[in-house]
DNA sequence: CATATTTAATTCAGCGGGTAAAATATTTAC
DNA sequence: GTAAATATTTTACCCGCTGAATTAAATATG
C-alpha cells in the first residue's frame, strides 16, 4: 500500500517531531509537556499531539504529578512524562567467541533478566548462527517464565563489518561466510523484529540513550576488551562510513612496520593495546616461561615487576597517541572509554592524559572530556538492547502513522 | 522584525527545498525541472515554484532548449536550468605567509581576474589585516574597472583555528592576537558579507561545488603545501567539529615521539611530509651544505640521487600511513589530494597506493577513490571563492523568504 | 469557603509548504 | 492539420505546526 508524496513527507515530518519529543523524554528522565516544548523550540499544542501519539503507543506514560513540589507555585501543576518500561520487552545480545550473552530489558534500559550460553564454535554457518539465537533467546525468555512472542524486538551484536540499515553481514569473525544477509533468516527464525550491529556501535548507542553521552551531539566512544573498537556518534547521529566499515580504531596504525597483529597487517594499535598484544609482549618478558593472563599482568606490575610495568607503559603510550590522533581529527565533545575496569585501569591513568594532551594541537583551548565508564561483563549486550529499544522506538512510531484515525 | 514560530518552520522548510535545487542545478551543471523533480524526489509543483524563485532572485536562469536535440522525441520540450554566472561577482582571498591571492569570480565559479598582494608582516593586527584585505580587493577589483561595490560576497581562507559561523579566529599564523572577532571589522570595512573560514575547508568546499567532490556525500580534501591540511564532508556537510578545532591531519602522530614539528610537538605527520620537513632531511643529508628547495629533491631524486630518493620516499610512507588510518576511520567514499603537481608527485605514486593498501582493514572490499586534483597556486584564493558563492546563495535565498510577496 | 490568580494542557481555526490532478504549452508523428 | 507525447504551470487540497482561545487544576487570599 504505496502512500502519496504528500502524505510520506507529512508522516515524516510528523514522525521526525514524534521520535525528537520520545528521545527527549528518555534523555531527561521524566519531563512535562511544556518543558518539552520550551526544550525543542516548539508550540506545547505540537507537544501536545506527540504526547498524546506516543502514549497510545505505548512508548510513554504520564506519571502522577507532585502537588506542590519544590517551588510551592499555583496553577495547574504540570503532568510529568517517562518512558513507559513495562511496555515492551527487548532482547539484546552479544556474539562473542566462546559464548553469546542474552540481556532482556524493559522500554527504559533496565535489565529485567541476563543469560549466557555457551558457544562450542567460534565460527557458525548462518543457519546456526540464526538457530543458536533462537535457542539463547528461548533460554533467556524461560528465566522470567516469558516466549519468544512476548519479545518486541531483538537486537544482536557482533565484531566484524555489518551494514546495520540492511541486516547485512560483510564480514564477522564469528560467521563461517562472507557477505550474508540476514533479514530474511531473521523474519523467519524470530517472531519479532531483528537487528543486527557492530558491537562497538552498539556499545555506543547504548552510551548515548542511557549512558555518558546522553543529550550529547558529538561524541566517540572507544570500546576496549580483546580488541580496540570505536563507535562514532556526529550529530547525534551513529556515523558508519560509506561502506559501513569505518570507525576501524584498531587497526589505525601507530607505527610504521611495527608489531603484527591479529588482522595481518603491522603496527595497528591493537597490536600494542589488545589483550593479545599484551599477553604476547609479557610472555616475551617472562623469557616464554608460559601464558599469563592480562589480569596476571596487571598484578605482576602493581607488584612492582618492571617487566610487566613496561608492557603496560607502552601499551599507554601508543593508547595516548591514538586518542590524541582521534581528538585531532575529530575535535569531539567528549571520548568514553568503555571497558571493564580492569582493561582500563592502565589506560585511564594520568600518564596516558598527560601525553594525549601532549599529542593535541593547540593546547590553550580546552581538551575534550575524557570518560571511563566502567562495564561489567554484559556491556555489549546491554549496548545491544540500547540499539533494540531505539529501533522498536521507530517501528512503533511509524505503524502510528500508518494507523492513524 | 521578528518572524512567528510557524512562519520561521515554513520558511525554512521552503528555504531548504530552494537551496536543494539550486545544489542539484550547481552539481548538474544544466538539468531540465522535470529531472530536477525525478532527482530530489520532489513534484513538478515544488519545482516549478522552487526554480521561480530562484530566477527572480538572480541565482539561475532558462538557457535556450535544444529543439529535437538527441533523442527527437515529441512533446514539449525541457527548458534547462543553469546558475547565472554573470549576476553576482564573488571576491576568495588566501592570506599566506607574503602574499594575499584574491581571485574574482562570477556566480559559477569561473575565474574573471586574479591578483597577488605581496605582504611584508607575515603576521599582522586585526585591524592591519583587514585594511589590507581591503586594499587587496580595491587593487583586484580595480583590474576588470569594477569597484568593491560590484562584489556580492568576500570569503577570506586563513591557516588556523577558525569557528566560520561566527567569524571568530581562535588562532592564525598570520594575526598577532588570538580569539579575534572579525564580524564588526568585516561588517565596517566592507560594503559586502565577508565570511572567513580555515583554508584546508574551503578547498574542501571548491571539490564539493565544482570540482572532484561534486555529488559526493562523504569524502574527504587532503591539501598539500607548506603543512598538511584536511578537510571532511560528511553527508554533504563540511565537519569542523565540537569547538572548530578539528581535522588536524597534519598533526596526528605517526611515530611515537617522532620527529619534531614546527607545532612544537613531535611525530606529527606534518614533520614528515611538509616541505620544511623535506627541506631539513635533505638538509641533513647533504651534510649541510645548503638549504635546498623542495623543486631541487625532487630533481635530485629523478636523477638518481638515492640520499633524495630517500627523503621523498619516507615521506610517501608516512604520508600512506596517515591515508590509510583516515580511509579506516572515515571510510569515506573519496579521498581527493589537493596541491601542485610538484607537491603531489611523490605522494601519488604507486608505492604510496600500495601503502595504503597495506594498510587499510578488510582488502577485499574495494578501497575508497583517491584521486590527486593538481591545482595551480590559486588554489586557495579559488577555494575561498567557491565558499563565497556557496554563502552568497543562502543569503539570497534568505532574502527572498522574507521578501516573498 | 468562595473566588481570584496562576500556570499547564488542550482545542481550534488558520497558515503555508508540498502534492496530485487538471490544465496548459509546445513539440513531433502521421 | 490533427493526434499524441511530454514538460511545465495552475489549482484545489492535505497535513503538520502555530497562536489564540479555552479549559483544567492547582494555590493565594480574604
Amino acid at each position: 500500500m504505496l502512500k502519496s508524496k504528500a502524505s510520506q513527507n507529512a508522516a515524516d515530518q510528523r514522525n521526525i517531531t514524534r521520535l525528537r519529543v520520545l528521545e527527549h523524554i528518555r534523555t531527561e528522565g521524566s519531563i512535562s509537556r511544556i518543558d518539552i516544548a520550551s526544550a525543542l523550540q516548539t508550540s506545547p499544542a505540537t507537544v501536545t499531539a506527540a504526547t498524546a501519539d506516543l502514549i497510545s503507543a505505548g512508548l510513554i506514560k504520564e506519571i502522577e504529578t507532585e502537588h506542590q513540589s519544590k517551588s510551592a507555585k499555583r496553577g495547574r501543576p504540570r503532568v510529568l512524562l517517562q518512558l513507559d518500561g513495562g511496555s515492551y520487552l527487548i532482547a539484546g545480545l552479544k556474539v562473542a567467541r566462546h559464548m553469546i550473552s542474552v540481556i532482556l530489558a524493559d522500554f527504559e534500559g533496565n535489565e529485567v533478566t541476563s543469560y549466557k550460553y555457551p558457544l562450542d564454535d567460534v565460527r557458525m554457518t548462518p543457519g546456526a548462527f540464526v538457530a543458536t539465537i533462537r535457542t539463547a533467546l528461548d533460554l533467556a525468555c524461560a528465566q522470567i517464565n516469558a516466549t519468544l512472542n512476548s519479545l518486541s524486538g531483538v537486537s544482536i551484536g557482533i565484531a566484524g563489518l555489518v551494514d546495520a540499515e540492511r541486516n547485512f553481514v560483510h564480514w564477522s569473525s564469528s560467521l563461517t561466510e562472507r557477505n550474508v544477509d540476514f533479514s530474511q533468516f531473521l523474519e523467519t527464525e524470530l517472531p519479532c523484529p531483528a537487528f543486527i550491529e557492530n558491537d562497538a556501535n552498539l556499545v555506543a548507542k547504548a552510551e548515548q540513550l542511557f549512558g555518558l553521552g546522553k543529550g550529547l551531539k558529538n561524541f566517540l566512544v572507544v570500546t576496549i576488551e580483546h580488541g580496540v573498537g570505536l563507535g562514532i556518534v556526529l550529530d547525534g547521529k551513529l556515523y558508519r562510513g560509506e561502506r559501513g566499515c569505518g570507525a576501524e580504531f584498531g587497526h589505525t596504525k601507530v607505527q610504521l612496520d611495527g608489531a603484527l597483529c591479529q588482522c595481518g597487517q603491522r603496527g595497528c594499535l591493537e597490536a600494542y593495546v589488545g589483550d593479545y598484544a599484551l599477553i604476547r609482549e609479557a610472555t616475551v618478558a617472562d623469557q616464554g616461561t608460559g601464558t599469563e593472563t592480562v589480569a596476571e599482568i596487571h598484578k605482576n606490575a602493581r607488584s612492582g615487576d618492571e617487566r610487566a610495568k613496561s608492557v603496560l607503559t607502552r601499551a599507554g603510550q601508543m593508547f595516548g597517541l591514538g586518542i590524541s590522533n582521534l581528538i585531532n581529527l575529530f575535535d569531539p565533545e567528549c571520548i568514553i572509554l568503555s571497558g571493564t575496569q580492569m582493561d582500563l585501569e592502565h589506560l585511564y591513568s594520568d600518564e596516558v592524559m598527560a601525553r594525549i594532551r601532549s599529542g593535541v594541537v593547540n593546547v590553550d583551548t580546552l581538551l575534550p572530556e575524557i570518560k571511563a565508564h566502567h562495564w561489567g561483563d554484559l556491556m555489549w549486550a546491554k549496548g545491544a538492547a540500547a540499539y533494540g529499544i531505539e529501533q522498536v522506538s521507530i517501528l512503533k512510531v511509524k505503524e502510528l502513522a500508518t494507523n492513524a484515525p
